[in-house]
DNA sequence: CTACGTGCAAAGTGTTTGCAGCTCC
DNA sequence: GGAGCTGCAAACACTTTGCACGTAG
């Protein structure tokens, strides 16, 4: 919120209530629509697109990001820490891989290419050992 | 088209054109709609709803495969190599990448999760030399 | 002859936008 | 008091689907 304040936004009690939706949920990461169903149980009159909306402008601020895991919605969360997500296209199930198995390939197309990765936000997709065939 | 025959296809004037029109892009890609308007210059009967269902049909069989480069539609190629995307995301420039650069990663997920990476399917996003500040 | 493929139009999903009213500072 | 938020409904981009007709094998 002093993030929110200092880049020029106002502090409503839509953002207050998104906010706080958003800690709560911790480590995991949540899509827009899943975000308002939960928010309605409380505030049912604060509005799906004041929520893509919010979440847009806390991305402008660094306070939330999203990923894409699949062909589905976005999933959002806060900027709390780096997130690996290594997603499987055939059951759905996400891993919340660790960050410092991607430091060297990161490090590599940097070197390569000038290109400097985000992991973030595409996860990797492929096929987690349950649905891998053999 | 052996292929498809071989997979309980039939072979048509539409996936036959289809086909060649993806050949003629050789190691570049498409989307489903720059592929629908090529078409319609020379077959603009072909409807676009086909094309989605013949490369979805082809993808089965293992003959084209599809991509995400970021927040736009996905683009199509055939599946006769590898493909590394290092996607910008705030030009849009795509980046082939050398697939050999990707190995050692693949292979320390596939070790410590038992996941099968398959980095052909969403594009890597990061920001390109000209774009990265500084 | 019949299962598979196609055109057309309409629906679907996830997200964005225009506008008029409201509210924070 | 005015820029910045919001609700609402409608538009949006990309893709999928239902249905009746057509055609390959």
């Amino acid at each position: 919120m002093d993030r929110l304040r200092h880049g020029g936004g106002r502090s409503t009690v839509s953002r207050r209530v998104i906010l706080e939706a958003l800690m709560h949920i911790g480590d995991a990461h949540i899509t827009a629509e899943q975000l308002t169903d939960r928010i309605h149980q409380q505030h049912p009159d604060i509005n799906e697109s004041t929520v893509y909306r919010t979440l847009e402008r806390f991305e402008e601020l660094g306070i939330t990001c999203h990923a894409h895991l699949g062909h589905g919605p976005a999933v959002w969360y806060l900027t709390d820490r780096q997130r690996r997500y290594l997603s499987c296209s055939r059951c759905g199930d996400v891993i919340d891989a660790d960050p410092a198995l991607f430091e060297s390939l990161v490090a590599a197309v940097e070197d390569r290419y000038g290109f400097t990765v985000d992991f973030g936000h595409f996860a990797v997709t492929g096929m987690c050992s349950n649905c891998a065939p053999g």
